[in-house]
DNA sequence: GCTTGACCTTGTCGTAGCGGCAGGGTTTCT
DNA sequence: AGAAACCCTGCCGCTACGACAAGGTCAAGC
């Protein structure tokens, strides 16, 4: 037989014979005078089994060391682990499908998936068309994968529920333009810093001295007046969680 | 933020972060004097969407055209295919392992995985020490893959039960050594042909002429005596086939 | 001041299982 | 005799990075 033709018979292409070979994984068969392959029924037996097994999902390695020991026990020990590898696959498609569902299922879905827990945070807030308060809401989309966890959304609630942080918000727009030495900074820094409870500092594993990378791109994210407000309030933040360990 | 910072803050690796650089799925941020790339925060957000998306299974292609599109049709489209590929990816294995719960549960398992209505026509035949027998076994295993379906057995279960058929596969073996034309040749082929009931030639496709590449094959597989025996009972069941259509 | 260790840089190779293509020879049908 | 349908070898490409290699940079400790 050629090499299309034991191809057709066990349902392979060409391409995956020769692939075969080229790893060793079936012997290379005599060869005709014109250079072509010449296959015997015993390959085609072969190459059945190895079908049979590669739609099982087994990748070829253990393929081929089915086909190398004298196969008994050892095909029933890889079978084994290949069943418990599927299962495992199995669990994590299920898990990301019901992810999925949950984000299909909520139309909002803003724009990237977040945890449910945060989307509950998000929905309880009242809507604004702060640019602080949207940015800040990015910062918690981060929160969502850097903490995670219902603790830290929970201690969060009073906090989004709270009509008052809207006008903090504002207040820290209106700064958008304003120079490094408005004299509303210190108030608005004070206040907001007192704004927030100790609960949420405790969930959050430590954010670092305010000189840290992550501190500084985020002051840098933001014109001068609010960086320095920001800046205050990581100040006195990080004040207050080592005061409370 | 350095490289490092920012991927320990949303939980990937710097080498995981380069790459989407590489691939354009991230834009490149500005450098630092000593030429060390400098994240900001909203890079940061933008890689904590990126690891939430490829976490459900998205491809980073997918994940591009996501951020690149101006969101929010487009995402729930994307994700109603990515969970429509992840439910046919799971219906593929749970298959594969009910397949696999099969042979598992059978101690048979001879050494390769067959179907189970094969197994259960090797069952009913009975057991022999016939080398002719053990090979046409092995046939019978590359017609599994080759034409597969419960008809194909069942048309084959009274040929397996027969003990007469035992009788045959002896007289087979018995031309083992023999020359091309030892007179038993023409009776046992004639008999052998004659054993193989119509309802069978129906459910296989169409084996060729003699003279094709297969059926050499088959030939070269035997000893010449028997070859001879085997080509007359494949031009015996050819005509047959031929005869009625 | 000098070393050590933990960072950062670029670049290349490797992964599993082939598909696709290039560039060439063979056989077979018309 | 030309075209279609085979066959050959060999190399690139795919996913999403991990694992090097060979070097530059920076803070801390002696």
């Amino acid at each position: 037989m050629r090499i299309g033709e034991i191809a057709a018979l066990v349902g392979i292409t060409p391409r995956a014979i020769r692939h075969y070979h080229h790893i060793g994984l079936l012997p290379e068969p005599r060869r005709q005078a014109n250079g072509y392959r010449s296959y015997s029924v015993r390959d085609a037996v072969l190459l059945a089994r190895i079908r049979r097994l590669t739609e099982l999902g087994l990748p070829l390695e253990e393929v081929r060391d089915v086909l190398a020991d004298d196969a008994g026990r050892e095909l029933a020990e890889v079978l084994g682990e290949l069943d418990a590898d599927l299962a495992r696959q199995e669990r994590e498609i299920q898990e990301r499908r019901r992810v999925l569902a949950a984000l299909l299922e909520d139309p909002l879905t803003p724009d990237a998936p977040l945890s449910p827990a945060l989307v509950e945070l998000l929905k309880s807030a009242p809507t604004t068309a702060s640019p602080a308060a949207a940015k800040d809401r990015e910062h918690l989309s981060l929160l969502d994968t850097a903490v995670g966890g219902d603790a830290v959304y929970a201690a969060l609630r009073p906090l989004a529920e709270d009509p008052a942080v809207l006008r903090l918000y504002e207040r820290l727009d209106e700064l958008d333009g304003a120079a490094a030495d408005d004299p509303r900074i210190a108030a608005l820094a004070d206040e907001m810093a007192a704004a927030v409870p100790d609960e949420v500092l405790a969930e959050i594993p430590y954010i670092g001295p305010v000189a840290t990378g992550f501190g500084q791109a985020l002051l840098a994210d933001y014109p001068p007046a609010q960086a320095e407000v920001v800046r205050r309030v990581m100040q006195t933040l990080t004040a207050r969680m080592h005061r409370r360990p």
